[in-house]
Order: structure tokens, then C-alpha cells, then sequence
DNA sequence: GTTTCATTCGAACGTTCGTTTGAAATCGAG
DNA sequence: CTCGATTTCAAACGAACGTTCGAATGAAAC
């Protein structure tokens, strides 16, 4: 094993080309034929390089793909974190504005960077139930404790709820989300173009409606609020 | 090309162990690994046969895994087409049974078939927002006419929505529906077993809960219920 | 007993995969 | 220019993949 750079830093030298169109042409391949579909040879093909390069910057193939996650999950949970930090400065945030702080970035994301955003979006949409270990456990570690502290804030703002029901609906918050990011694309197809994905902002509001009201549902267990991890309550 | 079987029909002689042993392990293999990390040596050698049977019952890999899958997919969706019609005999359906004729189905495919059945949800779950081709199309095209179905009684039970509006209301459902089948098990492990996955009528109450009322939020949007497909109305 | 057909089996095919190697190229510093 | 470290390149490695082939097996049909 050749001395290698390996390293997790980004825009640090100048002279990074050949890493930063791998980790560009990964990034668009895997958002399109998915990690295993990605062979090195297609990636470093589509980034003017070859095998060896990969295998330079980022070791293996595993590296390579967690760090096409990585730069962009990072700032990504940034943000979020930024907003809800924000939001609870002012006061008791609502719940739209919650809903928004966790959503929107990765809206947002994908409404700057064009392609590239709705790439990235599309990875981590299927990163949560994917298969491989690869993806999925690095976006649950990385998500763990933004997650926390949504719930937390979530909690506060929807006092009906137990904690059994209030993890259950950010579940389902996080997969309408999840879903969104990364199958839009097919309403598109199946609504004829009904459906456009270019409007970021009508998306965002009418996701946000929805995941609003169903958070906001009244509860369906009278009491579990005070329920302890381990016991399983059967009513 | 020897002669091969190569039918799509079930149980019809009682001499296809082999057949269903390789469904069997198929399936639990694809559920846990996918499709891609799912190779036909370790398929065929969980289901004690060898290469050449998986050949001679489905003539390639992508044949035995729309085996797989449709074995499933068609009864699934004739017991929702059922309910819908059940519910439509006796008047109009409120929006409740309508979410439960949609998602019920597939939370108790899951509950009667003990582990097959978490296994199959878990596959369809996933193979909506899939990158591979196979599955994704073989759902999309068994789902099709079901969704048309449905959207329009959902769309008599949620007078309030225009077109637009409506499918993405659904896009957000099946968002959440598929992400539950597919991922419940990594809330299981998040919450440190706080949310418990054997209760499946208490997941259907809390999913039913949480999706009709996101349904019912108000329309976003004033009026885009006579909106052409074409136009992209942007306010 | 012989024939016949469907099914199963071991073994091999060619391809593609991720990874590794050692030399050539590039470039700033002395 | 020279030197040494960094980066790129062509070529090959072994392993795993889906697929194919021809023989062996078994039970019914004649």
C-alpha cells in the first residue's frame, strides 16, 4: 500500500481536479443505476480518469461513495440544525416552521444546485431503506443526532402525542420526505407531467401541509407517554 | 436452449419443490441483501439446489425475480381492488376505508405470513424508488391501473383537493406507506425498541391516522382542479 | 424391459468486478 | 536545472458473477 492522501477534507489545495470529478461523476451515477450499478471503471470513465485514480483518493470504492454522501450530508444537517437553533431563539417554534427547518434544506438543496441537487437527493431518499450497509449506516449516524433533537422540538410543539406516537409520525414524516426526494421524478411519468418538480417551492408547501396535518392528527392510543422503552404495552 | 417450463403459473402439480424453495430463498435473500447483492449461487445453494435449476424454472436471474415479486404483487392487489369495490357497493366510502382498503392489505400480508410476509413488504417497499429497472417497472405496471382506482375514490372523499393536489397527496402517502414497509425495522433499532413492529394493527391505527389527515389538510393552492396537464401554472 | 420426457446435477464458459502494482508524468522548492 | 514528493497512467490480478452445456437421475408410458 502507496502512500495515500485519504483524507476526509475538501477545498483545501487547488490542484484536487481529477477528485472532485470523481466524486461529481459517482455522485450522478449512483443517483441513477445506485451503488451497485456503479461500477469504478463507469465512474472514473465519466471522470476522464481511471481505476488507479479512485483507489488513490478514496482507497476503496466504499470510500469513494461515503464520501460523496459525506459533503453533502454534513452541511445539509448543518442547516437544519441552524434553523430549528434559530426558530427556538425566537420562542416556541410552530409547528410549520419545525417541519419546514427539517424539510426545506433538502428542498432547497436540490432547487440550487440543479442536477446535482436533485442527485444527491434522490441518494439519500434510498440511502434509509436501502440494502447495503454502506450507505444506510452512515446516514443513520450522521442523522442520529439531528433526529434527537427534531424529536425533542417536535414533541414540545405536539404535546397530545406520547413518545410511541410522536416516533411513529416522524417515521412517517421522514418517509414521505424520503419518498419525495427520491421517486418524484416517477409522478412526474405517472401523472403525464401533471405533476412538475421544477416548482421547489409548491412542492415544499404542499409537502409541508401534509406532513403538518398528519403530525397534528389526534392521537389513536389514549396514554403512552410515560410508556418505558421495554415495556409492551398491548391494549 | 434446452426446453424449459418457463410458465408464470403456481401450484399447479405438487412436483415443483425446487421452484418454490428457490422463490422462498430468493425472496428472504432479496429482502435482507437486494437484488444486486443477492448472487444466484447463494440463492440457489439457501434453497438446496444448484445453478442450472434457477435457469431451468425462470430462464435468468430477472425472471426468477419477477417471480418473486409477482407471486405477491397480484393477489395483493386484487384484495385492494376488492375492498374498494366492497366499500363502493355500500355508498361512498369515507376516507378512512379508503386508506385502510389501500394500506391494510399490505401490513397484514405481513402479519398472517410471519417473516415471508415482512419480507415481500420490505422488497415492495423498496422497489419503488429502486435504481434497477426490473423491479421498479414490473411494480409501477402492476400498480398502475390499481392507483388510477383509487385516486379516483379518493378524489370523491377529498372533494376539497384539485387534481394536482390530490396526486401529490397520494405520492406523499405511498411516501410513507412504502418507507414503513420497507424501513420499520430501522425504527425498531433507533428507538432502542421503544416502537414495536408486532403490533401491526396499532402501526395500521397510527399510519391510518397520520395519512388521513395529511389527506384532508386544506388545498394549498386555490384552484388547479381544472388545470390541463400541459400548462405549468406558475403563481 | 425399453423408451421417453421432465428435472437435477457438476463443471465449465466468458465477462465484469474491485483492487493492486510499478513506472511515467507533473510540479513546486532548493 | 535538479531533486523529491505528489499525482496519473496502462496493465494485470484473483475473485465473483450470470449463463450454458452435456450427462445423470427419476418416474411414468408403451
Amino acid at each position: 500500500m502507496t502512500a495515500s492522501p485519504q483524507v476526509t477534507d475538501d477545498s483545501t489545495t487547488a490542484g484536487w481536479a481529477t477528485r472532485q470529478n470523481l466524486l461529481d461523476a459517482a455522485e450522478r451515477l449512483i443517483a441513477q443505476h445506485g451503488v451497485a450499478g456503479s461500477s469504478l471503471r463507469k465512474i472514473t470513465s465519466d471522470a476522464g480518469t481511471n481505476l488507479a485514480a479512485a483507489n488513490y483518493h478514496f482507497g476503496t470504492k466504499e470510500g469513494l461513495v461515503k464520501a460523496v454522501v459525506s459533503r453533502h450530508l454534513g452541511p445539509l444537517n448543518g442547516e437544519r440544525l441552524r434553523r430549528l437553533a434559530a426558530l427556538e431563539a425566537d420562542g416556541d417554534p410552530s409547528l410549520e416552521e419545525l417541519v419546514q427547518a427539517f424539510v426545506g434544506p433538502v428542498i432547497r438543496y436540490g432547487l440550487e444546485r440543479q442536477d446535482q441537487g436533485r442527485d444527491i437527493a434522490k441518494i439519500f431518499g434510498r440511502a434509509m431503506t436501502q440494502p447495503e450497509d454502506t450507505l444506510r449506516d452512515l446516514l443513520m449516524q450522521e442523522m442520529r443526532p439531528v433526529i434527537h433533537r427534531f424529536s425533542a422540538a417536535f414533541g414540545q410543539a405536539l404535546p397530545h402525542l406520547g413518545q410511541q406516537e410522536l416516533m411513529w409520525r416522524i417515521f412517517f414524516m421522514i418517509g414521505s420526505m424520503g419518498h419525495t426526494m427520491a421517486g418524484a421524478h416517477m409522478l412526474e411519468r405517472v401523472t403525464d407531467g401533471m405533476c412538475n418538480l421544477q416548482d421547489r417551492d409548491g412542492l415544499l408547501k404542499r409537502l409541508q401541509a401534509f406532513l403538518c396535518a398528519g403530525l397534528r392528527a389526534p392521537a389513536t392510543l389514549p396514554a403512552d407517554s410515560t410508556a418505558a422503552p421495554s415495556s409492551e404495552t398491548s391494549p
